[in-house]
Formats: C-alpha cells, sequence, structure tokens
RNA sequence: CGGGGCGUAGCGCAGUCUGGUAGCGCACCUGGUUUGGGACCAGGGAGUCGGAGGUUCGAAUCCUCUCGCCCCGACCA
C-alpha cells in the first residue's frame, strides 16, 4: 500500500476522550474512529489488524476440530423466553421489535441459537461430538463503555460451542479449546496467564479466563510465583495461615467511640492498628442475614461466601436490614452476642484481643477473645487474596496483576440443552442431555490488550503476528531520483515476495514520516535515504529497538522477508 | 443507576463568572523557501457556540428542560 493513496488519517494531538495507551494511540494512528458511546468505525488499518487476529483464531479454531458458522445477529425473543434469559438479562441486552411488533434481540452471545440448530440437526451419538463456532459482531449495552475498544457496546467475538454425549467427553472438548487458546494468545503476541474463574450459579464444572498481564487491566489476578495456580481475587484461594491474624491481651471491655464508623475512624480513635480491628459485615443471602468477620485490613471474597452460603443472590445489607438483624446500624455492629449465622475468615482462628463493634450506636468492644465471646458458625477461607498470601496448591506466593480478560472457556454442562430439549440418543437408543461448553474470545479486545502490553510514548509496538503491515519503507528525500527509485524497487520487490509492506510516498519532511511510523507502530522500518544509499546500504530499524542498522542493499528485499518469516515463527515456538 | 465534569471550526482549547462584531493552536487549500525526528513566511476556506424553550433592545454568556460524551463508583456468560 501507497501511504499517499491511503486512508490513514492521523492525529497530532491527544483525543480528550481517550485515557489509556491503546486508545490514544489507535485514534491518532488512525486505526479507529468513535461513531457513538462503545461504537467504532474500523479504519483500514485497524480492520487489517482485526483481520489477522481473525485468521490466527481460525487456524486454531479449525485445527481444534471446531468448524466455523455464521449465526444472525438479531434473534427472536421466543428463544431467550426457552431459556428464561429474556426476563433474566437486564438491560444489557439491546432488544427491538420487527414491523410486525415480535419482540427481538441483538444478540450478545448465543447459546440460544446454537442449541436450537443443533437439537434440530443432531439426533445420534455418531454425531458428536460436535464444536460450532462464529466470529462475529456482538452487542451489549455496557452502563459504562470505555477505553476504547478495551470495553465497547459493539464488538468483534469469536464464540464456540461444544456438544458432547457426556460429562467425561465435555472435559476432552474442554481442554481441546484450553489449549487452543494458549496457541492463539501465544501467536498474538500476547502475555498472559490462564486463570481459574468463578462457575458461579451458572452450574458448570471449571472455567478459565484468559488474562493478558497489563496495568490499565479492569480485573485483579493472582499468580503463585512457584506453581502454575492463578486466579481472578474473585475467587482465588489461599493457603490459611499458621498463626492467627489478631493477638492480644486484656479484659473484655466498652469502649466509647463517638462517631466513629468506618475501620479507619476506629482505628485512628483508638490509636491501634486496623489490623487489630475485626470488620463485621452483613450480607444477606437470598433474603436471610448472615454476618462475616474479617481482620480490618481485609476484604472479601463474595464468590466464597455465595458457596458457603448457597445462595443464588448475594449483596451487602442496607442500612434497615443491618439494623433489623442485629439492632444496630452499620458501624457499630458486631458479632457478640448476634443471632445470626456468623461465618469468620479462617485467619481469625484463635484470635484474641480484638476490637469489634459493641452492636451500641457509638460504642465498640475492646479484648474480645474469639473462642470466648463469640458464637462463630464456621471459620472458613473468606478474604480476597492479596500480595504475598500463600499459594492454595503449593508452597509459594502470590504475586498480584492486572489483568484484560481477552478469552473464557466455560463448561456448561446441561444448564441450557436441558431447558430446550437438547437430547440424542445413546448406543442403547436411549434419550441423554447433550453436555455443553462454551468458549469465547474477544477479538477487538486483543488488538487492544496487545497495543495496552506493546507501546511506547510514540506509539504502538505491534507483535509481527498481527500487525497492520510488516514492513515500512520510508523513502526519505522524495524528490531525490536514486531515493525514490530504490524505495520504488524494494517496494515492488517486497510485495512479489508476499511481505505486507507499506510504501511512506508521502510528501512529507523525514521527520513526520518517522513520527508517523512511530505511532503506526510496524514492526519493521526501512529507511532509504540518500546518506546510506551512497555506500549501497539501507537502514533498518526495529520498532521494538533504540538503534538501527544497516542493510546491503542489494539483496535486500529477501534479507527482510526472511526476517519476518524467522519473528512470525518465534511467536509460534514460544 | 448514584456522584463529578465537559459540549464553541476536522482535532485540542480560550471566551461564559461580569450579556454587546466568535477567537487561538494544529490540521486543510494556494504560492514561495525548506528537506534524516512532526519546517518557515505570506495569503485563504471553514463554526445553526449540542438541541428546545424562556428572560432581554441584544444571549456562546443568565434561567428551565432535554440530548450527547468523559471520569469515579456500583454492575457484568
Amino acid at each position: 500500500m501507497r501511504f499517499s493513496k491511503a486512508f490513514i488519517p492521523t492525529l497530532k494531538e491527544v483525543p480528550a476522550d481517550a485515557q489509556v495507551a491503546s486508545h490514544v494511540f489507535m485514534v491518532r494512528g488512525g486505526y479507529i474512529r468513535k461513531v457513538a458511546a462503545g461504537i467504532y468505525n474500523f479504519l483500514p488499518l485497524g480492520w487489517r489488524v482485526i483481520k489477522r487476529i481473525e485468521d490466527i483464531v481460525r487456524e486454531e479454531m479449525d485445527r481444534a476440530d471446531a468448524q466455523e458458522i455464521l449465526m444472525p445477529a438479531s434473534i427472536p425473543a421466543e428463544l431467550w423466553q426457552e431459556t428464561g434469559r429474556w426476563k433474566k438479562y437486564g438491560p444489557e441486552l439491546l432488544r427491538f421489535k420487527d414491523r410486525k411488533g415480535a419482540d427481538f434481540c441483538f444478540g450478545p452471545t448465543h447459546e440460544e441459537v446454537v442449541v436450537d440448530l443443533v437439537r434440530r440437526e443432531t439426533k445420534s451419538y455418531r454425531e458428536l461430538p460436535l464444536n460450532l463456532y462464529q466470529i462475529q459482531g456482538k452487542f451489549r449495552d455496557e452502563m459504562r463503555p470505555r477505553a476504547g475498544l478495551m470495553r465497547g457496546r459493539e464488538f468483534i467475538m469469536k464464540d464456540a460451542y461444544s456438544f458432547d454425549v457426556d460429562v467425561e467427553a465435555a472435559a476432552i472438548s474442554y481442554k481441546k479449546m484450553y489449549e487452543a487458546y494458549k496457541r492463539i494468545f501465544k501467536r498474538c503476541g500476547l502475555d498472559f496467564r490462564p486463570v481459574e474463574a468463578d462457575s458461579g450459579a451458572i452450574g458448570g464444572s471449571q472455567s478459565h479466563e484468559f488474562q493478558v498481564l497489563a496495568e490499565s487491566g479492569e480485573d485483579s489476578i493472582v499468580a503463585c510465583d512457584t506453581c502454575e495456580y492463578a486466579a481472578n481475587v474473585e475467587e482465588a484461594e489461599h493457603r490459611a495461615p499458621k498463626q492467627p491474624g489478631i493477638m492480644g491481651e486484656g479484659e473484655l471491655e466498652t469502649v466509647d467511640t463517638p462517631g466513629t464508623k468506618t475501620i479507619a475512624e476506629v482505628s485512628e480513635f483508638l490509636k491501634v492498628a486496623p489490623t487489630q480491628l475485626i470488620k463485621s459485615l452483613v450480607y444477606v443471602a437470598d433474603d436471610k442475614p448472615v454476618m462475616v468477620l474479617l481482620r480490618g485490613d481485609r476484604s472479601l471474597n463474595e464468590v466464597a461466601l455465595k458457596k458457603i452460603t448457597g445462595a443464588t443472590e448475594l449483596f451487602l445489607a442496607r442500612d434497615g436490614q443491618v439494623k433489623k438483624a442485629i439492632g444496630v446500624k452499620p458501624g457499630f455492629a458486631g458479632p457478640v452476642g448476634v443471632s445470626i449465622p456468623v461465618y469468620a475468615d479462617v485467619e481469625l482462628k484463635g484470635a484474641t484481643g480484638a476490637i469489634v463493634g459493641a452492636n451500641e450506636k457509638d460504642k465498640h468492644l475492646r479484648n474480645v477473645d474469639l473462642a470466648r465471646d463469640v458464637k462463630v458458625t464456621e471459620f472458613l477461607c473468606l478474604r480476597a487474596a492479596e500480595e504475598g498470601d500463600g499459594c492454595a496448591r503449593c508452597e509459594g506466593h502470590y504475586k498480584s496483576y492486572r489483568g484484560i480478560e481477552v478469552g473464557h472457556v466455560f463448561s456448561l454442562g446441561t444448564v441450557y440443552s436441558e431447558p430446550m430439549g437438547c437430547t440424542f440418543l445413546d448406543e442403547g437408543g436411549k434419550s441423554k442431555t447433550m453436555v455443553m461448553g462454551c468458549y469465547g474470545i474477544g477479538i477487538t479486545r486483543i488488538a487492544a490488550s496487545a497495543i495496552e502490553q506493546n507501546h511506547d510514548e510514540s506509539g504502538i509496538i505491534w507483535p509481527m503476528s498481527i500487525a497492520p503491515y510488516e514492513v515500512t519503507v520510508l523513502p526519505l528525500q522524495v524528490k531525490d531520483d536514486d531515493v525514490v527509485a530504490a524505495a520504488e524497487k524494494l517496494y515492488s520487490e517486497l510485495q512479489d515476495l508476499g511481505v505486507e509492506v507499506l510504501l511512506d510516498d508521502r510528501k512529507e519532511r523525514p521527520g513526520a514520516k518517522f513520527k508517523d511510523a512511530d505511532l503506526i507502530g510496524i514492526p519493521l522500518r526501512i529507511a532509504v535515504g540518500k546518506r546510506t544509499l551512497g555506500e549501497g546500504k539501507l537502514e533498518l530499524k526495529w520498532r521494538r529497538d533504540a538503534e538501527a542498522s544497516n542493510i546491503d542493499l542489494d539483496g535486500a528485499a529477501e534479507a527482510i522477508a526472511a526476517l519476518i518469516s524467522s519473528e512470525k515463527q518465534a511467536l509460534r515456538a514460544r
């Protein structure tokens, strides 16, 4: 492609609504333009990146025996009513009516449609396993779209659905997808971790998120420094401590703590560390109040509490509900003498000398001995994991990271196949329900996360595998015939070798071309200038490196093509 | 959905408090000089001041309503 003919509107200034690197550079580099909140145009460069990512995903999905189909974006409400999601899915589901007034939605995910397809066409165990996938625009009316392509409302997703005869077979399908995902993200040049995720209310047996490690990520994850264990902090288990988290001595006493409602205020007022306090939280689990005890500086792992209580709906109690349950508003709530179930974090087992709310306005209790003074229903691992905690699986310790979720694999069991009657006949002629899995990849989010992970102050640094072009050729003096001729020759030779090349033939000064090249982030840059041309050389620079080097003009195209293909091989082999 | 902020030329912003000819930088067009890290000079085109209503002799500016966008939070197969 010739830059002079290309639709690549680059910007010098940072758009006011962009905060994160991927958003800033994709707008400045002429990759995307906003149409509405969370909805974007993909310009030629942006679309080339998406297509390259899609190609990698297709290759690996096909290799894992999945078959590509395309389902509609518009889905009739009847299908969603069958599974009850028409009611359950909130305002995030974009609903609309056709001219006859029939309800439709713009599919945010396609379980219903694919199950409907498979239940009609697949009748025998001989046809299973079956794995169908599509790459398609999805719409989710997010409350708060943000950060460009990182969290959009309309976005491109690869979604796959597996159908198996039983749980064991489904586990094999799951594993195949898990392995395919690892290959996909590696080939995209991403530094990622598969992490254990909440399989929660949906009921499946397992679930993994694929998280790209990046400071700007929305998710918090912990990963063991010794073994392979990594998990979303919403979900992470951790090793119980050997010693109680709070120790002290003294007589149980009531102290006045006027107006101190938060942990910080109480610790400030009593001149003790927050670690000497016990945080008493009242939650409502399916309409029943429960109390949770944590050390003052910890936070709750809500998923763990959900599992323990078996509740499908769980939320922090409002002031009035707390008052009703234990007779005092939050701020002075405590576990001594309450009649609702009390779940304490294991860290508090054997705790003495703790400070808790007195269940009386403006009063706290000091020197509480949990064993002596509190009726604890159960000690459990309840707090959210933090950096430095002991690993649940080995003797290692956790490091914490921020992550961007680019993929999610999920075993669904029969959650959809059961209500929709997706069955088959087994060898004995008996009707059975298919066991499913679903597997998503955020195609557009991969593009954003690749930039989050690979950029500097000047712009993007694309991995070779997903870059819009593999090499850019810059003729530096457009009025010098020798320079132009050499650049044109190299350009056509590279094209003949099948290299994706962008020739910056614009009548710009060298500085402007360098700046745009850095911004756009094509991994290899060849500068054709009269300085080096006189010695029969071209200047070659990797976008990721600070220094350039010279290569011979003779055979340059072949040498460049070889560099590109070995770079791509390296990503595959990683 | 709660809190905060912003809508003025394609982009970034000033002007709004204190009503009185709509501005600056970048980008764009023309001409000239420049040419290895976003050149310079001269000239030029471009804005229903988000929208509707109101107050006023007069509204970008004051009032009411509304729409859009951004940030924080809550939420999120």
